[in-house]
DNA sequence: CAATATGTTACTATAATAGTAATCTATATA
DNA sequence: TATATAGATTACTATTATAGTAACATATTG
């Protein structure tokens, strides 16, 4: 086995991550066989690894069996968050721009073809917009967009191979060649505008966080605007040098950090 | 080897985790040799822990090779802590009595002697009041000293065992004895006061959260107030009831999610 | 240019895991 | 009440992954 490169990788270690990541906010529950069909993983190694992730606190089994995600996580999860750089680092630039332009600001990294919330500031003004902190429907938004408007074309094909948009606002686009086709105008354009689609209320415009190194996409940062008070010639007009600037700032973050997706 | 129990126990899995687990707000980069070293896992084989974490995702090495989170810890972590059901569950509780009472509330979970931030909510008069979320100083804090009072003794013992309280305030009590004796009359009487110990401005007020089943404390629940606006008589008189009843709660909600220590 | 510290790779004995299959346990069904 | 069914747990080994030693590589420092 020499000269072999798994030999510094640890299948182990993977399998029983993968088995903590099937727990979150949408499916807080689940069974032993369960995990086994998901994962891939037999019986027995399912339950050794679940087993050693109860004893270890990061989950715990209720009376009839099903297992959540313990205490442990939960810490670690803590940890994991706020130990996190990148958050770290963006904080302050959001703050800042969020304090001086009192405007909403929103960011978020890629993971898969998800959109995690890194951090956001909101103007009261901006009611009840209470995002997810895992986005889905990354056609119906302005983050989502200008990063499918950056992927490589293998991965946004990828992308579009299983995607069944959903209708969240009558300005929705569902029709996916009308999808492609807003996205390559993202492209050309260099910004995304999210007109309503994802919510009646609010207009977004979104720029992409690069890692200017590899030239790849890793998240993005929108502005987001009640559309009672603005229109979107408007926001065009007046805040687009603005979203860029910021988008540039977190850019060089990423870059110096070095995320890369 | 059989009948051994630990036959459905994965060390690897353990080792991965606890080295996941060095990384932090207070620590958020480490060295291979400094991994090896604290976890005691030998140079090999937290190389292989490491790299398998890297290519996961979970960490990061920058170009002086100091390893750093990655963005699938910080995802994972955003799960992890927002799919724990106890967080879900006690948020509606504690929102319930904010908008009832106007009075800031705090809420935490154990961990080791740590206490990890659950779910607060905060009224505008205690200004600046931004706690950690990990909680050290549980001696001159309400939510620890009520924690450290329904601790079995071996676990108190091995607290004192190596505690160097600080003086956070004029009012913190940093003689070993005092602080046994504080412990101690917070043990009969049932609830904790933290009277301007840990915060200059702040009286709070802790009680336990138990399981009930097991008799063992997991957390407590605490009531903060102003110094300024608030005395400590008026609060015993007039707040303790409250806080015992949010406790009770909390401690049901624990109970029947089988969380224990 | 040594000297030192830290990270990476090669190699193999040993210990841990994977996988099959049997057994147990709870719940539903006849 | 017995029986069927699904899910969880345990027993048992062949196989394979990991631990550990030690050599090698690559900065970093004086």
């Amino acid at each position: 086995m020499s000269g072999n490169q798994e030999q510094y990788f640890s299948k182990t270690l993977e399998k029983g991550l993968s088995i903590l990541n099937l727990f979150g906010r949408e499916t807080p529950s689940r069974s032993l066989t369960e995990i086994s069909i998901i994962t891939g993983i037999n019986k027995t190694s399912t339950y050794r690894l679940v087993n050693t992730l109860i004893q270890l606190g990061y989950l715990r089994k209720s009376a009839d069996k099903s297992l959540r995600l313990g205490p442990k996580a939960f810490s670690m999860g803590h940890e994991c968050f706020h130990g996190f750089d990148i958050y770290q680092g963006i904080k302050p630039i959001i703050d800042k721009t969020f304090f001086e332009h009192h405007i909403s600001i929103d960011s978020a990294l890629i993971d898969g073809y998800k959109l995690i919330s890194l951090y956001r500031r909101e103007m009261p003004n901006l009611v009840s917009f209470h995002l997810p902190l895992v986005m889905d429907e990354l056609y119906a938004r302005a983050m989502g967009k200008i990063v499918l408007a950056n992927l490589e074309s293998d991965d946004l094909e990828h992308y579009f191979a299983d995607l069944a948009p959903k209708k969240l606002t009558p300005h929705t686009l569902v029709d996916i060649d009308e999808i492609r086709k807003d996205i390559r105008s993202t492209r050309t354009r260099g910004y995304s505008i999210n007109d309503k689609e994802y919510m009646i209320g609010v207009i977004s415009i979104g720029a992409p966080m690069m890692n200017l190194q590899t030239k790849s996409v890793v998240g993005a940062v929108s502005l987001d605007f009640p559309s009672k008070e603005y229109s979107l010639d408007t926001i065009e007009k007046q805040h687009i040098s603005l979203l860029l600037t910021l988008a540039t700032e977190a850019s060089h973050l990423i870059t110096t950090a070095g995320i890369r997706h």
